[in-house]
DNA sequence: CCTATTTGACCAGA
DNA sequence: TCTGGTCAAATAGG
């Protein structure tokens, strides 16, 4: 038992370190972000054969400090499976039915004209952030709809759109679009979910959905102002004119997710290698258990920035914040104290 | 024929 | 019970 925690202790410094620096890597791209990324980075993304700037160089950092991370979490212990949102598509690709025991093709057809249509659970919490668009193809992300509801006291419909990639790759993002009530030419466009397809490689393309640049950022407890991008891009992803528009970040927080239909998603395992899949499900993973944890402890959230200016800011945590995220820790499985 | 969208059915949660 | 979110068959479009 002893050599067992001195293990686990000692993976759990190397994964707090490796977490840490990724925090200091992102906080730096985001003040990069927020007094650079203007025009000049527009030029330079269209073409695509520039120098690497600090953006890419750190964006490296962080991918790489984080694959660290998963790495260290893979070897900890092969009985201790990465518990993943949605793993990279096996369990989003077949969910399960909600009758239970089935799994896989049986989503398809429980009953001709009356199965289990909208079998799903919500549970989990799930980052999400609005931001109003003249477009609704403001990321640089294929999405499907998949479908169109009317909502009460609204004028405009309002349309869900999912990840293409999500059969393919078990991308969860979703979005949901619906038309300003007081601007009809304005979009409210809630993101929900990181992407964690891999779709998106180009370096003109997004590090992520999230709006980075200049906008206005307001978490359910404080407002932030910040300055948001906007990629102009195709809604099937091929287009990659860089055009800036004026993309307000309106709202940012948490909502339920939608759950896979086995209604056991914490116990979603995976034990493949780590891919840039993980990297960005591993980052949901700590980003939920941080908020859960905050919860607890003072009710803080993602976006702990003072500055003016900073977008998106990344909570400061520090490392004994972070050791104590694994106390309760799903990848510790068992094992966790 | 294949893929995307539409739309009514269905379910979970408030 | 009501509403929002999702499913999936039907339909449309390339």
């Amino acid at each position: 038992m002893d050599s067992n925690s001195n293990n686990t202790n000692s993976i759990k410094r190397k994964v707090v370190d490796q977490l840490v620096e990724g925090y200091e890597f992102a906080t730096q791209l985001q003040l990069l972000l927020s007094h650079q990324h203007s025009s000049h980075h527009i030029s330079q993304t269209r073409i695509g054969s520039v120098d690497p700037d600090p953006v890419d160089e750190l964006i490296d950092k962080i991918l790489g400090s984080f694959h660290k991370t998963i790495s260290v979490l893979d070897s900890c212990d092969t009985s201790v499976p990465m518990a993943v949102e949605g793993s990279c598509g096996d369990d989003l690709a077949a969910p399960v039915s909600c009758n239970g025991g089935d799994s896989g093709d049986s989503r398809k057809r429980l009953g001709v004209g009356k199965g289990k249509r909208g079998c799903y659970t919500r549970k989990k919490r799930w980052h999400t952030w609005t931001v109003e668009a003249k477009r609704i193809d403001d990321d640089k992300y294929a999405w499907r709809k998949y479908g169109q509801k009317e909502i009460l006291n609204t004028k405009f419909p309002r349309s869900y759109f999912r990840c293409t990639y999500k059969p393919t790759q078990g991308c969860k993002a979703t979005k949901q679009v619906q038309k300003h009530e007081q601007d009809p030419n304005l979009f409210q466009i809630t993101y929900i979910g990181n992407h964690t397809c891999n779709v998106v490689s180009d370096q003109t393309q997004a590090k992520t959905t999230e709006p980075f640049d200049h906008g206005t950022i307001m978490d359910s407890d404080k407002t932030l102002d910040a300055t948001i991008c906007q990629d102009h891009v195709d809604a099937n992803i091929q287009e990659q004119e860089n055009d800036i528009s004026n993309l307000i970040v309106v709202g940012a927080g948490m909502v339920k997710e939608e759950e896979n239909n086995n209604g056991d998603q914490n116990k979603t395992y995976r034990e493949s290698s780590s891919t840039d899949c993980d990297l960005s499900l591993a980052w949901q993973d700590v980003m939920m258990m941080f908020d859960d944890h905050q919860h607890h402890q003072n009710q803080n959230h993602y976006y702990l920035g003072e500055s003016s200016n900073a977008s998106h800011q990344f909570p400061s945590i520090d490392n004994d914040q972070l050791s104590s995220l694994f106390d309760y820790c799903p990848y510790e499985g068992t094992n966790a104290t």
